[in-house]
DNA sequence: AGGCAGGCTTTTA
DNA sequence: TAAAAGCCTGCC
């Protein structure tokens, strides 16, 4: 059987704007074609050719079942930009435009809980440590198509089997608790990740900050990244500032409803890349 | 009720 | 030494 998918993918798609666009903490860059992604439990080799196709290293049937949906690439992107007024709204007008090639990536909302209530108050780097340092210390050990180890993303009752001691050694601090307290609410009291993928998104952010050390700016994310509500829009000090010197009058959220979370990932990445330049 | 200061682990620059 | 894709608690 053929292990590898090659597309040549005409819509946006830029791996390195989305390695580096903090919605995902489990991509690596191998060398400067190459990424080795983490999702779940699975693992991907994908490499972007000189002549701009797309090389992934998995069957045609692992590729449909599990990379399609998780690059999100039924969704045309480039007329999702197109809605964009360049006259009323140049700023968002000129994120987008610079930042094409982001995708919302469908990722598995218990992985987005846990990974951004640990985001807390950290950088990226940091998160990134943390994160690998839990799957280490409780993940399923797996091995890759080139043959080298790599965890799982842990369940419920498999971070529930850690002691205090060992998930603090997991760089997590004072979110320790947090994600115990996450673990302890999916497989002990019921609460349905699953189910509010249907739910509108009031609710979805009201059930997920019932949940201890999560605040309106982790339920956004987690609306986002892990159940692809494209509307959920999360706040965080970078939003607040743009929000602040580029929208002194308001951001039009209703005009942009249900795409406020798709563009305010342009317009992050945008602030970022320009305070980084 | 809803807003706000202060504290919290650890890493990073 | 301060700041970092925040949130909780206590106080008003």
């Amino acid at each position: 059987m053929k292990d590898t998918v090659t597309l040549r993918i005409t819509d946006d798609f830029d791996l390195d704007r989305i390695a580096n666009s903090g919605q995902c903490f489990r991509w690596s860059r191998i060398d400067a074609d190459t990424y080795r992604i983490l999702h779940g439990a699975e693992c991907l080799y994908v490499t972007k050719h000189s002549d701009d196709t797309l090389c992934f290293a998995c069957t045609q049937a692992q590729f449909d079942a599990i990379w399609r949906p998780y690059f999100d690439l039924d969704e045309d992107y480039g007329s999702i930009r197109a809605r964009i007024d360049r006259e009323k709204d140049p700023f968002l007008w000129d994120a987008a435009a610079y930042e094409s090639g982001i995708r919302i990536l469908r990722q598995d909302p218990w992985e987005m809980l846990v990974t951004f209530i640990i985001s807390q108050r950290k950088k990226i780097p940091a998160i990134q440590s943390a994160v690998e340092l839990l799957c280490a210390a409780c993940g399923e050990k797996k091995y890759d198509t080139r043959g080298l180890p790599y965890y799982a993303f842990p369940s419920p009752d498999e971070i529930l089997s850690l002691s205090a001691e060992e998930l603090n050694s997991c760089a997590l601090g004072y979110r320790g608790k947090y994600v115990r307290a996450a673990a302890e609410a999916v497989l002990l009291d019921g609460f349905d990740l699953e189910k509010l993928r249907e739910a509108d998104e009031r609710n979805t952010i009201t059930e997920l900050i019932r949940l201890y050390g999560v605040g309106n700016k982790v339920a956004n994310c987690v609306s986002l990244f892990g159940l692809h509500h494209s509307d959920a829009f999360p706040r965080d000090v970078w939003i607040n500032r743009i929000l602040a010197t580029e929208y002194p009058n308001g951001y039009p959220f209703a005009s942009y409803s249900p795409y406020n979370g798709i563009y305010q990932q342009y317009m992050f990445a945008y602030y970022r890349h320009r305070q980084h330049h």
